[in-house]
Parts: C-alpha cells; structure tokens; sequence
RNA sequence: GCCCUCAUCGUCUAGCGGCCCAGGACACCGCUCUUUCACAGCGGCAGCACGGGUUCGAAUCCCGUUGGGGGCACCA
C-alpha cells in the first residue's frame, strides 16, 4: 500500500490540501503503508521555496510525518518533479514512438474556428485535426517555423474508473478531448509528470479532491501505456474526496481566509484541533462521537468510510471541536502553547520570568474551560502580565458598573487591606462579609466592580483566585485606581 | 453549452430494505450549577428535495425531475 502527497507550492497553505494529506496520512497509517511526499513543481512560474517551505512546515505542524520525500529521501528520489525532467522527456519520446501520443500543430485559435465552421460548439475542445497528419503535412508545419505540442491520443470506448468513494464512473468516449502532455517548448506538463511519477514511484491508491475526478480517465488511459510500454506495474486504484466548501457554497478558494491554514493557527486552532475537524468533513468515527485523537483516528480510518457529499467549513464547529481538545491538554502543554500568543500580543518578551510564570501556571487552569482558541489567552490572561499601571479598563467593563460601585470598592478595599491571610478563600470570606452582608448588595452584583478594577474586564477567570495570584498590593493599587477614576 | 458528481435537521454527519413516526455533534433557545464568563448536566427547536417505480416492507434499490458542486488550458 502506498499512497502519496503531492502538492504543487503555489500560495500558503490550503486546508483542502492539507486535508488530502491527512486522509492519505490516515490511510497509510492505518494499514501500515508508506506515505510519499513529492513536490509537483513544475511551473517555475508560479511555484516558489517560500510556498514549499510552508508546505512542509504545516505538514510537520499537523503532525503528518512521511516515509519518502525531500529531506527524508527514499528509493524514488528525488522527490520534486523539477529534478526529474530527465525521467520525463524519455517517457515523452516512448510515448511518441509507440504511438500512444502524437504532435499536434493546432493553434486553439484554429481548433475553434474548424468548429466553428462545422456547425460545432466552439468551447468543445481540441478536435484530434493532428492524429493523422501525413508527412507532407507536417513538413508544411515544419516550414512554418511551428513547433507541435505532445497530445495523448483518448481512445474510442468509454473509459471506467471505479472509484474508491464514488464507485464505477463512466466517462464516454468523446467526451474528453486528447490532452497535451508536453508544450511546445518541450516542458512536461502536470498531465504527464503526475501519472509517470505515480506509476513510477509504484503508487497504489490516489487519495484527492473531487476536482481532480474529470482529469481521471486521461490518466487512467496514460496510466494503461505506461503499463503496456512496461513502465508501471498497474493502474493505481482513484479515490476521490469531497470538496471542502466555504461560506457561499463554493469550493473554498486560495482567495477564502478559512482556506489558509497558518491564518488557523495565529487564531489558535490546535494541531489535535486541526486535525480531528479536517477527517469530520467527510469522514466520521463513530455515530455518537465526533472529538478523538490522532490515534484514534488512524485506528479507524477506512477511505470506503469517506462520504461523497461536499462539506462545507464551519467555524464555529471547528473551534468548538477545538476547545475540547483545549481542556484535554495537561495545563503546563496548554501553558507553552499559549506563550507564541502572549508573546505576539505583546504581553511577553521572550520567555516569561519566573513571576510571570508563576502567575500563568496560577491562571491557566483556571482558563482551560474558558478558551476555545489559543488567541482568547492574551485577553484572559493579560492583567496578571500588565503593570498595575498600564491596565486598561475596557470600555463595557467600565459602562456596566452600577452606581453602588464606589461603595462596593471602598468596603473591599478596607475589607482587604489588613486581611491576615492572603488566598482565594479567605478573600471571598472577607468580601463576602464586608460588601454581601455588609452593604447588603446581592452576590450576583457585588463583585462586578472588584473584577472591573483587578482585571479591566466583564468577563475574566474567577475573582477570588485572580485576586490571590495577582497579589494584595497589586489588588489594592488596582481598586484604588478605579475608585478614583469613579470619583 | 458539454462531461462528471452530490442530495438526511441551518451546518457536519450516523443510517448500507424491517432495529428509524430517523441517532449524534455544532449552532440556536430554555433550565440547573454559579462572583462574571465558561465548563458540566438536563430539556427544546429542527431533517430523509420532489415525483414515479421495485418490494409484504424504502431514508436506504432503480428511473426521472429539481437543486447544489466540480471540471472542460501549451495551470496544477
């Protein structure tokens, strides 16, 4: 069993794409198989290192190892199609000679207008017009100064694929024009190097998207040459994937942000997140469950379970798949994931101190269930890593104090000033008695103003336990500072 | 236009002829817990696109319609 990856490395990374690999990851995995990387770059215009490298990155970030590919090396190498040109160009003359491709003259321009001129749709497509040139034709192209394209000849019946997800498609014959396979200017073509390079690298199963389903009969028909001309052991078995679709019901394009992986990242998404909400679009464990491991899930992955339909990115569902993976982090693994964020938040320079650290190991388990994504971390965790100084009061913490506020801070300050001991339970005892009992004002509103001051926001991790870790003096300049600002 | 493909709650899905007057999850709405927000728990809302067949019996099989998606390059 060996499946493969093999992205071409335009633009960042797609979660599409990213997507295929896992289920190819997940496949191989399961039945103990090899997993091949190659990188498809054989359009030196479009394709750059920046793109490959971010490939490679967001593989290792998912967790997607493999077992042949650039920098892991393998019995195929090299892995990029563009250090494979030579492979290419002799498949390309075999073809030639043994009659299973020709040249083609045709500019598209002339293609039209012949069906034009025949009464035929002209976006049908190239017509065959070269299959059977005679010599004296080709020596008049030749003198031109044309130079011919390399077509693949489609043969006369219809071709059948039998698709791993889909079962049987039959596609008839005539409908897919012969395709060219190498340009004028001798470059090999995706059309070429892909199928050569599968056969070549003794490819089983070809996992992709559902995109790529029309392109299968011209490989599958180039794939039967190659194994008539002894070049490949078989025709690899086709499976196609579901497209994932964004908001408007499209396919999610490079132009969509939930298409790019990195932007998934900066907003906190997990790896294990990632992962287990990429195999739900189209895939499921269980009836009953849909959170589960990277284990779990090539334990249990089958491509006869991926369903057909396109499934559309939900957000707000990966980011719920997302918080439970969060809560299942031992707290000091959620701490150092935590840190990239702090720190492009600009509440750390570099590693933390140890009071700093301190006061995060205090805080994040208090955190874990309050989080969906790692980027709601700054927010929550930002007044313990401020100066008492430089704490904003946000403006709705600000807008919902009730008028009682100034009494309520100035009963908890004179409640906290000499209170013997310092922790969350004797915090809340003492508040409790000075501002509940005291002045009568109903829990539910009586610590409102506390956590306003300390934390500078409506919502924060719990009062009594943020107060103990931030510490009597901080607290105390913190009410302070609002009992002023209220007048 | 041509070819391919898909069709179960708003969304992701379970279901592969009787176990389904359709199960789970997200979202949404209540309630409980509660110092906020969450988490957790409980409850609710909501679906087999339509029409024909086949069958004792269909969400499940077949055909058609409609609707959605993809592809039709000297891109990949």
């Amino acid at each position: 069993m060996r499946v493969r990856f093999c992205p071409s490395p335009t633009g960042t990374p797609h979660v599409g794409v990213m997507r295929a690999a896992l289920f190819n990851w997940a496949y191989a995995r399961h039945t103990g198989g090899k997993l091949v990387f190659r990188i498809e770059d054989t359009d030196a215009a479009r394709d750059s290192q920046e793109s490959m490298d971010a490939i490679v990155e967001g593989l290792a970030w998912l967790g997607i190892d493999y077992d042949e590919g650039p920098g892991v090396g393998g019995p195929h190498a090299p892995y990029r199609q563009s250090e494979r040109r030579d492979l290419y160009a002799d498949v390309a003359r075999r073809l030639l000679a043994e009659g299973y491709a020709y040249e083609s003259w045709s500019t598209p321009e002339e293609v039209e207008e012949r069906h034009r001129a025949a009464g035929r749709d002209p976006k049908l497509g190239y017509d065959g017009f070269d299959r059977d040139l005679s010599a004296a034709q080709v020596q008049a192209f030749r003198d031109e100064g044309r130079e011919p394209v390399l077509r693949v000849r489609m043969p006369d019946e219809d071709v059948e694929v039998d698709d791993l997800v889909r079962g049987r498609v039959v596609f008839p014959a005539g409908s897919v024009p012969d395709f060219v396979v190498v340009r004028a200017n001798g470059q090999p073509l995706y059309t070429l190097v892909n199928p050569v390079d599968d056969a070549v690298m003794g490819i089983t199963h070809v996992l992709r998207g559902e995109d790529l389903l029309s392109s299968t009969p011209r490989q599958v028909v180039l794939h039967r040459a190659l194994v008539e001309m002894g070049l490949s052991q078989r025709v690899p078995q086709f499976g196609h994937l579901p497209l994932v679709l964004g908001e408007g019901n499209r396919k999610l394009s490079k132009r969509d942000p939930e298409s790019d992986l990195f932007l998934h990242r900066e907003r906190g998404l997990l790896p294990e997140g990632m992962v287990n909400y990429l195999a739900l679009l189209g895939w499921s464990l269980a009836p009953d469950r849909d959170v589960f491991t990277r284990e779990e899930l090539v334990a249990a992955f089958d491509v006869r379970d991926i369903g057909a339909n396109p499934a559309r990115w939900d957000q707000k569902k990966a980011e719920a798949i997302n918080g439970d993976h969060l809560r299942m982090l031992a707290p000091e693994v959620l701490l150092d994931r935590l840190l990239p964020h702090l720190r492009s938040a600009g509440l750390l320079d570099g590693d933390p101190t140890p009071t700093q650290r301190r006061l995060l190991e205090g805080a994040v388990p208090l955190v874990q269930t309050r989080m969906g994504v790692l980027s709601e971390g700054p927010g929550m965790l930002g007044f313990l890593l401020v100066a008492d100084e430089d704490l904003v009061v946000e403006e709705d913490a600000l807008g919902a104090l009730r008028p009682e506020a100034a009494d309520v801070l100035d009963a908890s300050a004179a409640a906290l000033v000499d209170l013997p001991e310092w922790d969350a339970a004797a915090v809340e005892a003492a508040l409790r008695s000075a501002v509940v009992d005291g002045l009568g004002v109903k829990p539910k509103f009586a610590f409102g103003p506390l956590r306003t001051a300390v934390t500078g926001r409506r919502v924060s991790p719990p009062l009594f336990e943020s107060l103990e870790l931030l510490g009597r003096e901080s607290s105390m300049l913190r009410i302070a500072a609002l009992r002023r600002q209220l007048g």
